[in-house]
DNA sequence: GTATTGTGCCGCAATTCGGTCGTAATGCGT
DNA sequence: ACGCATTACGACCGAATTGCGGCACAATAC
């Protein structure tokens, strides 16, 4: 979550059309006008995934890219204004990793930097499989099991259960819970919480009366029973 | 995958459960009632797993072990009848990479081996051959069979079912298969999975309606079932 | 050139899911 | 024991998701 994309571009009203199609996207957009400045804020703000015109006042995008590339491996992005074999050629040599040709829909845009965290950012595995007593729970296969019982669970009790288990035993607040798994812009009921949690006892729990897994702790809010 | 497990027991009636249980894995499974048939076995057919028991008529479960850690790497569970510690040791030391106790479900040892699966092949080449229930897949030579019925996929159709059948039981969102089948250049509308998915299920399902090799998990994707 | 097959897209229908509400139950402090 | 705050429950309805048939176009075979 709080994916930041830096975006390298001199043209104010590419750089605005690039800024909402990101943030529409739910990430966070720096925007840098010069390769100068870009180093700066990328020293300050290391970014998921940084977008560079190669076009650029200054140092041009290759050479931004390949002092990036110094000290990061960070994904990026070139854009060149034309289709030209030898930019694009260039590009990778100074180590992007895809490029766009102008003029680019925002949805290719969203979509190429989209499949680019794809493709570098799982590496990252969390957890391949947790148990905790009789419960077994592969994110990966979204599965959740209770004594071996396979139990169906629905993306948002999936999601609550995973984030619950990433710390067991941590209370989590109504706040922190609809933070990560509604996501930051969520402006709602504090009990849609509760509703949930009730939801995905009945399929976790033998008892759902007298939880034995995902505990309430009274005005505080829930956490997973180690 | 063609993942082929050896079975080496004394006891017929341990024996025939657990062929059982492996087989409905989709694993093929060798066996053998005794150290001197399983290394004659292990040696014209190599496993990907070894299942030894500890107690076994003429050179025992350690012995053997040890025998096959001299010419190959390849994962060992070992099955002891009763919870000693001095076995489980006497097990580790001798190369076994896992160990179950008697009696085991075989819910449990197809997990075990699963487990063991996921931790050493990754490192290994694309699979050969792939087989799920009645389902038999051969990327190299672009073929599908259900039940020894060769069945005709369409390009898309086939790489699609490759793309799931590479982690089988593991979820795929639209956007990963779009990624990995479609190309990372593509940017249509998600519903093309959903479209593929049927044609791909008219042709590998018995019965499309109830899918039970490609199943889909409502808000997260696809996966293949295991 | 024509027929056949494969591919992508659209709209409809069935189902499931998610969020909200009113209200009941429970715990906690006094 | 009482009142207040917090949590649990059941139900409802709109929205999202997915399966399905069909259509147009492209690619390929004949």
């Amino acid at each position: 979550m709080g994916t930041r994309i830096l975006s390298v571009e001199d043209d104010e009203r590419i750089r605005q059309a690039v800024k909402l199609a990101l943030e529409d996207e739910g990430w966070i957009v720096d925007e840098a006008e010069s390769g100068e400045v870009a180093i700066n804020t990328f020293q300050r703000h290391p970014a998921d995934v940084v977008l560079i015109d190669i076009m650029l006042p200054g140092i041009d995008g290759f050479e931004l890219c390949r002092t990036i590339r110094r000290t990061s491996d960070v994904p990026v992005v070139m854009v060149t204004a034309r289709n030209d074999t030898h930019d694009i050629v260039a590009g990778l040599e100074a180590g992007a990793d895809d490029y766009l040709t102008k003029p680019f829909a925002p949805k290719e845009l969203s979509a190429r930097i989209r499949a680019l965290l794809r493709r570098t950012r799982p590496s990252s595995t969390p957890h391949a499989r947790i148990s905790l007593g009789d419960l077994e729970i592969v994110p990966d296969e979204g599965k959740v099991s209770r004594g071996g019982e396979e139990v169906h669970l629905t993306k948002t009790e999936f999601r609550l259960l995973c984030e619950l288990a990433d710390n067991p035993g941590k209370v989590f607040s109504r706040e922190d819970l609809l933070d990560k798994v509604w996501g930051y812009d969520y402006f709602g009921d504090g009990r849609l919480v509760d509703v949930h949690i009730r939801r995905l006892r009945t399929k976790v729990e033998a008892d759902p009366a007298n939880p034995r897994h995902v505990v309430t702790v009274r005005g505080l809010g829930y956490r997973l029973q180690t």
